[in-house]
DNA sequence: GCGTATATTAAGTTAATATTAAGCGAATTT
DNA sequence: AAATTCGCTTAATATTAACTTAATATACGC
């Protein structure tokens, strides 16, 4: 999952950022409108949290553009002005949730988890596919009770894997999903992870077919 | 944990702070209500004591104003005048408890913990896990009995993983529970406390694995 | 079998965390 | 009030783990 952050202050700004990632999104930021559109020409976000208090480009305008480009991202729109009109207007632009500063990280992960959910299959903290046990609160993954660990990114691959296991995911979709801006779309790095992944995996499991190949088109989830 | 503390008497307002600092809450303070609703802008609190009865910005107003700006946060108000009528008011306009001077400091800290209870797993003075014993009254972690001396900070990060040990806890998120106001984002001395806590904990324990690292991600209480 | 896509390794780079020692200031003691 | 102690922070360095790169090997479809 891939996700925009547009938020001027940059110590704020950077807290989310780690915070988010830790949960396995990948994150993209701009600290003001004009780039925050032009991110979203370029790339394809799932969601993105939006300062309406912003230098250069009024907040309304950039959620009016974005929601323009793209019409099934997710909008969460973040102000420190209270007032009930905003909210409405906010929302009628086509924001999908409001929050209102000061609030507490926590808050806005738990409501970016509620937006991605509908694309998910699965919504709870914990899913349990088979023998497999996802716990998206300790970044846990077990199979059969027994623990799998794995870094941050193979638990980002795989967790996407999971989440969209009915489907057949690309390299290229996976790049985008658990990368961000600066990934280098040529690197192999994605093969090495997957790599890791399956040897974790077959370590685990006894079984060699949990995350397939699909040779010209991709990878999928097994369970 | 963090609580702003809203009193203009300054004597009984350093006394409330260092009891509650002592108790490994991280304290702000205002003295008056303008400068009270300010800080509720800029901070996250997880609570605020609120004396009703302030210079430059009548209580009751700022009570508004701070469960306008956050609708989680637990507030405690505070008032020399018993007056049914203005607990009433209190309470319909969001406060969670009140309290009429003058009290016992027990009193309050007691509610506090009450109200804060909620956000944990175990709610009690006294939590056993595993070998490990947590007296919240005593300030005090024992393991298989024996004392684990700790520091008031210590004991304020080691309780905060504790109670919150179902998750991994960032360290931007220790920052913002167990420090206040005056702790720079940027310091390191967080880990320099929980290698403190490591070799406290192993000396007592035998074990180097109870307060976990998720590279990346963040520390892990396992008992 | 040929060529391309993917897998496998090992080595290199970067980022995160751990460790240590020194400094500072508040509180306590003498 | 000087000296001492203690807890907390700072800063410099070391260590570790994660991630990427790059080079080579294998597999698979045509």
């Amino acid at each position: 999952m891939r996700i925009l952050l547009v938020e001027d202050e940059s110590q704020l700004l950077n807290a989310y950022v780690k915070g988010l990632k830790q949960d396995g999104y990948a994150i993209d930021t701009a600290s003001d409108g004009a780039s925050a559109v032009e991110l979203c020409e370029i790339n394809t976000y799932d969601l993105v949290v939006l300062d309406i208090n912003l230098p250069k480009l009024n907040g309304i305008e950039v959620l009016k553009q974005v929601r323009t480009l793209n019409k099934s991202v997710k909008i969460i729109i973040v102000s420190a002005n209270r007032s009930i009109e905003q909210r409405i207007e906010g929302l009628d632009l086509g924001a999908n949730d409001y929050l209102t500063k000061p609030f507490d990280f926590q808050e806005l992960r738990a409501r970016i988890r509620a937006l991605l959910r509908r694309d998910f299959i699965s919504q709870p903290k914990v899913l349990s596919i088979n023998d497999f046990n996802i716990d998206l609160n300790l970044h846990q993954i077990t199979y059969q009770g027994k623990m799998i660990l794995l870094t941050l990114k193979e638990y980002t691959i795989l967790t996407y894997l999971i989440q969209n296991r009915e489907r057949i995911i690309s390299s290229e979709e996976l790049l985008e999903k658990c990368w961000n801006d600066e990934a280098d779309p040529f690197s192999e790095a994605m093969r090495v992870h997957i790599y890791a992944l399956r040897k974790k995996i077959q370590e685990a499991t006894q079984r060699d077919d949990v995350i397939q190949t699909v040779k010209g088109v991709g990878y999928r989830f097994n369970p």
